[in-house]
DNA sequence: CCGATATTTAGATAAATTCCTAAATATCTA
DNA sequence: TAGATATTTAGGAATTTATCTAAATATCGG
């Protein structure tokens, strides 16, 4: 089930974060990885997490890689800690 | 902040199962790890892990120690969710 | 086509995680 | 108090994860 992909997602702050950024806009790879003290190679690494996910989508736009919420999980995610409330 | 620690605690599939179980009824160490093909050690460390994320209450009744759900960092997790919605 | 820019992929390493066995601790009962 | 039961703590091995540098891929502009 996917949930289990989402979950190890969540569990690391960067990719949090990056979440958080997207929750604003959708940003460029680069943009993105400006806002880290990490590596280029190293956030393409997390996004490519998110997206094994399915919590973000992406989409090449000339030279960019655009990056934007998919909010099907959290739904999914919603409902289960809904359960728990 | 706690978060963090709940984050990590819900990425182990192991340690979710835990939290439905809890989810039904109290239960001792023991019960909780008659559900799983695991030594009573390991489910004691994700126990431990649940505990440190105050996810989980634990209270000993003589021989034995009782888990319960702590519900107030699942009313945190629900409202870092409902943002993403 | 070439050089520049944006991003990912590959490969390596250090740190964190999961799980086990053995030993320690706490409680109960005879 | 001794033995049995419930649980945790300690220590170690195997796996996974996060991160880096170097190289590869894709696109753009001249």
């Amino acid at each position: 089930m996917s949930m289990n992909y989402a979950f190890k997602a969540l569990s690391d702050p960067t990719r949090r974060k990056i979440l958080d950024l997207l929750r604003e806009k959708d940003m460029t790879a680069g943009e993105i990885a400006d806002h880290f003290q990490m590596t280029k190679p190293s956030i393409s690494h997390h996004l490519s997490l998110l997206k094994q996910a399915q919590m973000v989508y992406d989409e090449r736009k000339g030279q960019n890689i655009y990056y934007s919420l998919n909010t099907t999980v959290f739904q999914d995610l919603l409902k289960w800690v809904i359960q728990f409330h």
